[in-house]
RNA sequence: GCGGGUGUAGUUCAAUGGUAGAACACCAGCCUUCCAAGCUGGAUACGAGGGUUCGAUUCCCUUCACCCGCUCCA
């Protein structure tokens, strides 16, 4: 946007700051208006959800709960079909996995050895002058590389107090405003505590968990003997976590309570590379088959030092979300770190014994862990299309918003659409609403024009509708047909078919 | 949590220190026989609490929620 010749004699980094700058500034209605020409935007699509039943803001009537989101009607289904879809790729017909559903609360031991009580929180400062706010650890990491300082030891070995020391010791200046006046260090649990038992005391704390991993864990040697599986294999769950995000936000993008599905494989440690690999893949196809367009799909690698402490490697699938990429399945290679710290806390032996090595060792797990409510998100956003099917009598645009799911994510598959409200048509409609929802989700909607009740079913992505006419009853000059008009959302093409045929039709179309 | 911004029907926008209007959407009726039609009627809003005032949606304070940043993550 700078490349006005005129503008050449200019600083361009100060001027597109200043930008940036005005922008943040804007208020949200100056800014739409800025981005008129935008088809996609996170408003659009959250006005859409609540609108027509996807998604509503928690507690709204007590004037709400932060980041709190509640599924409608239809949301539900689709974030139903989407756990579905998830769990039917990759435990239903994937051979090496099977499924679990582990309890929300776990010994707190669990969280001990997993490492979230003392990892899973940050020590935070922030600086009094401007107000920024940063991790001590990063803070002296930082200062530390810059000026050539090498610590005496790992700073993950520093307590709070030795870290504040540490930074008022070297007057580490605000790498922001370049002062020096930093609060004192600050604990984030990102767990959320409760109380198990009536009394409310240190004794009985439990916790959200705020992975389902560690669920997989605990019971690997259960599932590994019932099942009598031998290496590699996988177990899968979805189930909800807790985390006290500091910054939660983007509509469901990140929340503080959600649903992750959740794979941890087990295989042999040296092959878990190779593994890797495929689970990379596995992963991607699963994308692409639930409709995601492979141009709003990246892959990113980890960089060593990004990797966790636990993970050899790590690669993220990141979406293009209307506000700009965003993570949505990590694939990890977590080694034997979890089974480890699990065998070592709980003093289980928790290895795998190799007939055919005739040794006994701990396996090496990769972890696809991907978020519901992302995926959703995702799909929504994905599918979200805008048509600009032409302009009304007083020039204004007439804008076709559709839906675009794949058929199998569609929370109804069909619309059963009467053409008129006589009790002839809507008779028989009825009977055939029934007949359909016996098999999978319908609509029924007699009111309005019939034009209109088509972008009704377009806008939640109902990929057929099914109208049922004169002709199809018949009338006083012409026999009845016994056909319905089936109407296809994104063709926009109409068939005409026998009743008895519809339920077949409509079901070939709707899978995967 | 910190800094900045914003709160009026479902949505987008008005007006006002003294009964808050419109458009689209929604519901009902009439009419309509395949892609937002038309006519008639209807329901629905000043985020919440407190203060100033004879009287507050409007001014002040608090709170809640949302948006944009910072830190974190699936």
């Amino acid at each position: 946007m700078f490349t006005n010749a005129g503008l050449q004699c200019y600083n361009y980094e100060i001027i597109e700051k200043a930008y940036i700058l005005y922008l943040r500034g804007c208020q949200p209605r100056e800014k739409e208006k800025r981005m008129k020409n935008t088809e996609k935007t996170m408003e659009k699509i959250v006005a859409l959800c609540k609108n027509r039943g996807f998604i509503f803001a928690g507690s709204e009537i007590y004037g709400g709960l932060a980041n709190t989101w509640d599924y409608g009607p239809i949301g539900v289904e689709l974030k139903n079909n989407v756990k579905r879809a998830w769990w039917k790729k990759f435990v239903q017909e994937n051979p090496y996995n099977v499924g679990l559903d582990a309890a929300i609360l776990m010994n707190p031991q669990t969280w001990i050895a997993s490492g979230h009580l003392a990892g899973f929180s940050d020590p935070l400062m922030d600086c009094r002058e401007c107000h920024e706010r940063f991790r001590a650890d990063k803070l002296i990491e930082d200062w530390c590389a810059t000026s050539g300082v090498t610590l005496d030891k790992a700073i993950d070995a520093y307590s709070q107090a030795e870290m504040k020391q540490f930074v008022e010791d070297n007057n580490i200046p605000c790498p922001t405003c370049g002062k020096h006046n930093f609060t004192d260090i600050r604990q984030f649990n990102l767990m959320f505590k409760t109380f198990q038992g009536v009394t409310e005391d240190a004794k009985n704390t439990v916790y959200l968990r705020p992975e389902t991993a560690q669920g997989i864990f605990t019971n690997f040697v259960n599932v590994q003997r019932t099942t009598r599986r031998k290496l590699p294999f996988g177990i899968a769950q979805i189930g909800r976590s807790f985390r006290n995000e500091i910054t939660p936000g983007n509509f469901i993008f990140r929340v503080r309570e959600f649903e992750q599905m959740e794979l941890e494989f087990f295989c042999q440690p040296g092959t878990d590379l190779e593994w890797f690999e495929y689970w990379r893949k596995f992963c991607h196809e699963w994308l692409l088959g639930i409709g995601l367009k492979d141009e709003n799909l990246r892959l990113r690698d980890h960089e060593p030092e990004e990797l966790s402490f636990y993970s050899k490697a790590t690669t993220d699938f990141e979406f293009l979300f209307p506000f700009g990429w965003g993570e949505l399945w990590g694939v990890a290679d977590r080694t034997d770190y979890d089974l480890t710290q699990h065998q070592n806390t709980s003093g289980r032996d928790l290895t795998y014994f190799d007939q055919e090595k005739n040794e006994h060792y701990i396996p090496y797990v990769i972890e696809p862990s991907l978020g519901v409510e992302r995926s959703v998100l995702a799909v929504l956003c994905d599918a979200y299309d805008e048509e600009l099917v032409g302009q009304d009598a007083k020039g204004r645009d007439d804008v076709r918003v559709v839906m675009r799911l794949h058929p199998a994510l569609a929370p109804f598959k069909c619309a059963i659409l009467p053409l008129s409200k006589k009790a002839v048509l809507t008779e028989p409609a009825i009977k055939l609403y029934s007949e359909l929802s016996a098999e999978f989700m319908c609509d029924y909607d007699d009111a309005g024009s019939i034009g209109k009740r088509y972008r009704r079913q377009d806008e939640i992505g109902t990929p057929f509708c099914v109208t049922v006419d004169f002709n199809t009853v018949g009338t006083e000059t012409d026999a009845a047909d016994s056909c319905v008009t089936v109407r296809e959302r994104d063709s926009m093409q109409q068939v005409r078919i026998p009743i008895s045929e519809v339920k077949s039709y409509i079901e070939q179309r709707i899978r995967f």
